[in-house]
DNA sequence: CGGATAGTTGAGTTATCTCAAATGCAGTGG
DNA sequence: CCACTGCATTTGAGATAACTCAACTATCCG
């Protein structure tokens, strides 16, 4: 039936000789990364002791692997020893019911793991797919698990991370169950910019935007078509404009009350 | 504004001197609780040491509290040192925004964590409520954290509970976002059927049912009328039924297929 | 018994969906 | 470079699931 995805496993760890890498962050691509203060990455970085670390600089125990826009990721039943976490690109996590009928659990920014169920067992029962070309470093969970037990503070950030999904969650509960088509389209908008913000990914109130509205509206459990309608009275109300897959927010005190934020 | 909740504190451990005692809990209530192979509390005493168990073989470091119905268990803002775990009666886990809009992410019945986010920090941001009179017992979260760093064992038990509840809750985020009234109601009522049923609470196909039209309908993200419309027409279409505070399941392969079962 | 809470039912409204056609846009192969 | 194919978006018309309102009834609890 459905084949696995091969991603194209690129083991890198070329320095990209960049004008501004920082060498804490090692010779590797993540000297560029846009997510690196807030990612996992940072966190193993710090937790791994000098000795065990790599002459070359890079990150321990991890490979970087690239998957083309559209691609599937993850299947929902695969297996994998694996934690992914994503270095560059937008993607996608959802569950879906045999009819088609589709729910987009999170889109994944640079910095985010995949899924961090990951770190417990080897199975995630989402669907995760590239929506941009996609790459991503795959750090082995029984390392991770070793590292975890050996060193309280790494367990407090990853705690804080999976308090913070959980949140999330909840959130998105909400929202579906309770909040309307314009709060919630609003709500995404608004949330994705703050995301990208603190990966310093926004221009100004600028966002390159690769998502179709068949995404936002698996997000937000509505149709393509109303999604398309909603997005235009938002820009027919100038808070937003969107062209060329980049988005604008140009009134966002407005936005928000559309959001009913906070 | 609101005030904050003052359970009843009622420290236990009395042996409730009952015929069906199962000694390896201990002389506690928790001797007929029907939840317990299930729960944290089964798990706990497996982790602590001979040595350290009471002399009264009464489970370690936790106090029991009750609470009558409807009360507040958890403010959403409230902070805990404790990991509180249901040992008997209904509750109701939710967040709400300010103009009432509300969700229910969970019932919780005996064996249920309240909410496991209080292993890892003190803050829910949920509101827990009881439905019927409730009675749970609280771990302090220190000791359950020492316990977690000694035994892998636990910590692997543990990971599994937390997966299971992150599995509930894109399920839920599917059910809202992607489901129609008739099978999100539908899928309620299986959904506590097997809970239930795995904790000895089913009588054939019949349960004790203390919830509110109200709770459905906050669970399912729908108005109570329209949770009194379809539950209406699942009885006439002899799908259920519902009498004094109790639900039977008539039929339930039917019941499953307007659920949209697994 | 009386007051409060919970559930039922009907009528009318509305948010969102479905269907369908028209347009745009991007990549492909000739 | 162009025609072509396949996706994405827009727009309108009509259908429908779920909502609101309101009145009525039933149930619970002191």
């Amino acid at each position: 039936m459905s084949r696995v995805a091969q991603p194209h496993v690129i083991v890198d760890e070329a320095s990209p000789g960049n004008a501004h890498v920082d060498p804490t962050r090692g010779a590797s691509t993540c000297a560029v990364c846009p997510a690196w203060e807030m990612s996992l990455c940072a966190i193993l970085r710090g937790c791994v002791s000098e000795a065990d670390r790599p002459a070359s600089g890079a990150l321990p125990m991890s490979t970087v692997h690239t998957v083309p826009a559209r691609r599937t990721i993850f299947h929902p039943k695969e297996w994998s020893e694996f934690v992914p976490v994503i270095c560059s690109g937008w993607s996608v996590s959802s569950i879906a019911l045999p009819d088609g009928r589709r729910q987009i659990l999170s889109f994944l920014l640079p910095g985010d793991a995949v899924c961090t169920a990951f770190l417990f067992g080897p199975l995630s029962g989402r669907h995760v797919e590239a929506v941009t070309e996609v790459t991503y470093r795959k750090f082995k969970r029984s390392d991770l698990r070793a590292l975890l037990f050996e060193n309280r503070d790494l367990f407090d950030r990853i705690s804080k991370i999976w308090i913070d999904e959980r949140v999330q969650a909840d959130q998105l509960a909400l929202d579906l169950g309770r909040r309307t088509a314009s709060e919630r389209i609003a709500r995404q908008i608004l949330n994705l910019a703050e995301r990208l913000a603190k990966r310093g990914m926004m221009s100004g109130q600028t966002m390159e935007f690769p998502l179709r509205q068949r995404h936002i509206a698996d997000a937000t459990g509505l149709t393509p078509v109303h999604v398309s309608k909603v997005l235009g009275e938002f820009q027919r109300a100038r808070l937003i404009e969107i062209s060329s897959r980049s988005l604008t927010i140009i009134n966002e005190a407005e936005l928000r009350i559309a959001a009913d934020w906070r």
